[in-house]
DNA sequence: CGTTCCCGCCATTCC
DNA sequence: GGAATGGCGGGAACG
């Protein structure tokens, strides 16, 4: 057999011999992780020899020992380990390394088909990519905290937080519930689960990575490594890193929704889990533990990766064209094509059509074209890529999250006119660190402080490449958005057409560039980091609320093809679309001509308080104090009312509707433009009122969701803090660290809707201003409430006491609240926000608009649900 | 019996 | 057509 092709069933491996190399390896591996499955078993088997017997007692293992060997043996985690074993972790970059499949396969003596299985959870880490056929390229460990970093942020970008949120809950309600009743809310539920989430696939691919292997690849990236990758967004946007089995599956079950929930689909999903989960176990990022809810235990996972990741700047400056580009893809198509995306020139860009889908399609193939263009087997470097899109990249921020923060640090400096902010430093505590991010001015580029040194974990340090990131979101409401490239290179999100279906129209596929850099979300808004943007979470409540409604509107809005009801958010989109790039280039050169500054901070002020805090510094600041008031008041009162019962309350305070239009509204999936009408009318919005603007901040608090109560709570600690108290040792938590402070830090939120406004603002009144000395503690307080909340699980016990009272609250520590929303219906005017970040590159974001109107505020209950993390395992 | 998940058939896609 | 990939689900080992 030649080594090339494939080697049949192997049946002769068996006779092969084992090869002690890796027997060697296994055992080391024994030895140093003994829970890892064999265990024992390993141990006592090297000897001399094969297997056999291990568990086996005797029986012989004479001839076909293979046989004997226990099923364990052959674990994909096991195989896993092998393989990792004979590649380092951070492999030296100017050698090559690449991985002959068939070497591997025969070296390991497994059959090809779980090599791959291993190949496309490795790649989806970008530890490993392909570079031709049979080939591979290891990476190792290089790029895995950038890529952490992107899918964390991608995955606040989804609110997947929310949605295991809401997932548990109706998880939760079913038990309870009766059957009848069940569909019902199932289908509501589903609707969010479905909708909102995650439609999408997409496969997101780093800047040096790209699609290397162009040729083999196509693009269909389907379920393994796109899997793999929300798996682990799951992680890093769950609050306390334990994401159950079940809730797992569902998620990522997502487009199908509803109906057929098959029991089989959703078995599948989990066999496919567990693939996944053996490998990242071997990589030592996760583990298996055990929630206990109330009604019994659960298969989970624990994230016992790394926590923080430090990201990236971006530079903008550069770029504006680039991000123009990008957003035509006519000009930079050309160019960029080879790189990273091709870009498919071509297509309407944006434009959604009412074939979209079909087109969808066949841009991919299109694209997959390009790309692979002629196989050519390895790629070269990247280099050229990666260095436009590292331009593009405007401006970065982080995320911080929830755990993650720093009190103090804080700091943002804003970046004139990329609006950048960086943080400064996180001085994180060990936990989590650094969060921040940053988002370095480009004129600074050099530095890229961001990362933090910090880390605790042994990430790599950041190489010094990171990525810059749009400020994701940006635009909190939105949900679109997305991404941005980095500075070293953007990455992109591909969707996967076939998930289109049933949402097919709503998500667009990107057919341009721009699209591909973003992330769509869509529906829902989602506003990623959650608490990001009130509106977003309004509008995602809302959907929680009607579910149905934001499907139709998505999907009007996405294809046409619905007629009737969307048109209201539709109308606009579509007109635009096409002109999108125009508009937005337009746009864009307004902003920069002056209006930057301006705009931005109005907005800022407008949007939210926390936001204030952050950046926009000085004008932010006494506004800041004020809406924080403001809010607090509200809260107190919203609070204090359902304390009782366990349940949180939440209240959602409508923003004003008529501010926005109508025409703000995205659709999701794609990138839209703003139009200059909404620009317009956001001037006035803002003008107009402050008021308003005050009125939505308490939204957001609200929304905050996760944190659901809480709000300002002072707090403290915690929850995490709790938790870990519960677990035994967790080795991976550093986080016990300290206290409450570095718990949270800012709030996520925050630091978007900073980001954002900088971006836009651009300039004037940079960084310095910025940092408030107060924002901290406002910040603190936030974050700390969201740190809570954030997902449901765990829940750790009321550790009662809370100080605060109200807001604050107290509250919010003790559960874990699920959101599950109830609101409204939606309000008929506003509808949603839309958002639309674009990628472009000025300013991080353009536009943003958005819309919201929900005309009253309303209370939510979440019930709270208690679960015990212990750490089973084995 | 429920969980975990290996095995490998077979559909796709590439060449 | 054959090889390379990889979805998928039966059903066995495990617990």
């Amino acid at each position: 057999m030649g080594p090339l092709t494939t080697p049949k069933k192997g049946r002769e491996v068996g006779s092969v011999d084992p090869w002690t190399p890796t027997s060697n390896l296994k055992m080391l591996i024994s030895a140093a992780s003994p829970d890892i499955r064999n265990r024992e078993k390993e141990l006592c088997m090297d000897n001399g020899g094969r297997e056999g017997l291990e568990s086996i007692q005797e029986t012989e293992n004479g001839e076909e020992s293979e046989k004997m060997v226990s099923r364990k043996e052959k674990s994909l985690g096991l195989l896993c380990h092998k393989f990792l074993a004979r590649y380092p972790d951070y492999p030296d970059p100017s050698r090559n390394n690449d991985i002959c499949l068939d070497d591997v396969a025969t070296e390991l003596n497994v059959e090809r088909r779980r090599i791959y299985d291993i190949m496309n959870v490795l790649e989806s880490l970008h530890m490993v990519s392909r570079s031709a056929k049979n080939r591979y390229s290891w990476h190792g460990r290089t790029k895995l905290a950038q890529t952490l970093a992107i899918l964390k942020q991608v995955g606040e970008e989804h609110r997947y937080s929310q949605q295991m949120q809401q997932i548990r809950q109706r998880l939760l309600d079913k038990e309870f519930d009766f059957d009848g009743e069940e569909k019902e809310n199932d289908e509501a539920l589903d609707l969010e689960g479905g909708d909102q989430g995650q439609k999408e696939l997409f496969f997101i691919e780093l800047p040096g990575v790209e699609f290397k292997a162009a040729s083999v690849n196509s693009r269909k990236d389907k379920s393994l490594r796109v899997m793999s990758q929300k798996f682990v967004m799951l992680f890093l946007v769950s609050n306390p890193r334990v994401v159950s089995l079940d809730v797992a599956a569902k998620i990522l079950i997502g487009e199908d929704q509803v109906a057929d929930q098959d029991k089989n689909k959703f078995k599948t999903k989990v066999r496919r889990l567990y693939d996944i989960a053996n490998v990242l176990r071997s990589l030592k990022l996760i583990e298996k533990v055990h929630v206990t809810e109330e009604r019994g235990r659960k298969p989970a996972f624990e994230w016992v990766g790394p926590e923080e990741f430090p990201q990236i700047k971006d530079l903008e400056s550069s770029t504006s064209q680039e991000k123009k580009s990008i957003l035509t893809p006519s000009a930079s198509v050309d160019n960029c094509a080879k790189n990273l995306f091709s870009s498919p020139r071509d297509k309407r860009s944006f434009t959604r059509h009412p074939s979209l889908i079909k087109l969808a399609k066949s841009i991919q193939d299109d694209r997959r074209k390009i790309n692979s263009a002629p196989n050519s087997p390895v790629r070269s470097d990247s280099s050229d890529i990666p260095n436009k899109m590292a331009q593009l990249a405007a401006i970065c921020k982080i995320k911080l999250d929830q755990e993650s923060v720093t009190s103090d640090p804080k700091l943002v400096a804003a970046e004139p006119k990329a609006a950048a902010v960086r943080p400064e430093t996180t001085s994180s505590s060990s936990m989590e660190p650094p969060q921040a991010l940053l988002l370095t001015p480009t004129q600074v580029p050099g530095v890229n402080t961001t990362v933090n040194p910090n880390s605790h974990t042994p990430l790599t340090a950041q190489p010094a490449g990171s990525v810059a990131y749009i400020p994701a979101q940006c635009s909190p409401l939105i949900p679109i958005l997305l991404p941005h490239q980095q500075g070293s290179g953007p990455y992109a999100v591909y969707l996967q057409p076939s998930s289109l279906r049933r949402n097919p129209l709503a998500r667009p596929q990107p057919t341009s560039l721009a699209v591909r850099s973003m992330t769509f979300e869509d529906k829902t808004g989602q506003s990623p980091t959650g608490q990001t943007a009130s509106m977003s979470q309004l509008a995602a409540r809302e959907s929680d609320i009607s579910p149905l409604a934001l499907k139709r509107q998505r999907l009007d809005s996405a294809s046409e093809s619905s007629p009737s009801k969307a048109q209201r958010t539709k109308s606009n989109l579509k007109d635009t679309s096409p002109k999108l790039c125009e508009i937005l280039q337009a746009r864009l050169k307004a902003r920069r001509g002056g209006h930057l500054s301006s705009r931005p901070s109005p907005r800022a002020l407008h949007l939210d308080p926390e936001f204030v805090n952050t950046p926009t510094g000085a004008v932010a600041s006494q506004t800041l104090e004020q809406s924080l008031e403001t809010l607090l008041g509200r809260e107190e009162k919203a609070v204090n009312s359902d304390s009782e019962a366990g349940l949180t309350p939440v209240r959602a305070v409508p923003l004003t509707p008529g501010q926005f239009h109508a025409e703000t509204l995205v659709p999701a999936g794609y990138l839209i433009p703003i139009s200059q009408q909404s620009i317009t009318s956001y001037k006035e919005t803002q003008s107009s009122g402050g008021e308003s603007s005050k009125v939505s901040t308490p939204t957001y608090n609200i929304y905050q969701t996760p944190t659901a109560g809480s709000r300002p709570a002072p707090v403290q600690e915690i929850t995490p803090t709790s938790l870990r108290l519960h677990r035994p040792a967790s080795s991976a938590s550093p986080r016990t660290t300290q206290h409450a402070h570095q718990l949270h830090s800012p709030s996520p939120a925050i630091l978007n809707f900073t980001l954002q406004n900088l971006g836009l603002i651009s300039g004037p009144s940079p960084g310095s201003a910025f940092a408030a000395p107060q924002t901290p503690e406002h910040a603190n307080v936030l974050s700390s409430p969201l740190a809570l909340p954030q997902r449901g699980m765990v829940f750790i016990k009321p550790v009662s006491p809370v100080p605060v009272q109200q807001s604050v609250s107290p509250q919010p520590v003790t559960l874990i609240s699920v959101q599950q929303p109830l609101m409204t219906t939606p309000k008929g005017t506003g509808f949603q926000h839309s958002f639309f970040h674009t990628p472009v590159p000025l300013s991080p974001l353009t536009a943003v608009v958005t819309t919201g109107g929900q005309p009253a505020a309303k209370t939510v209950y979440i019930p709270q649900r208690k679960l015990d993390v212990a750490t089973e395992d084995s």
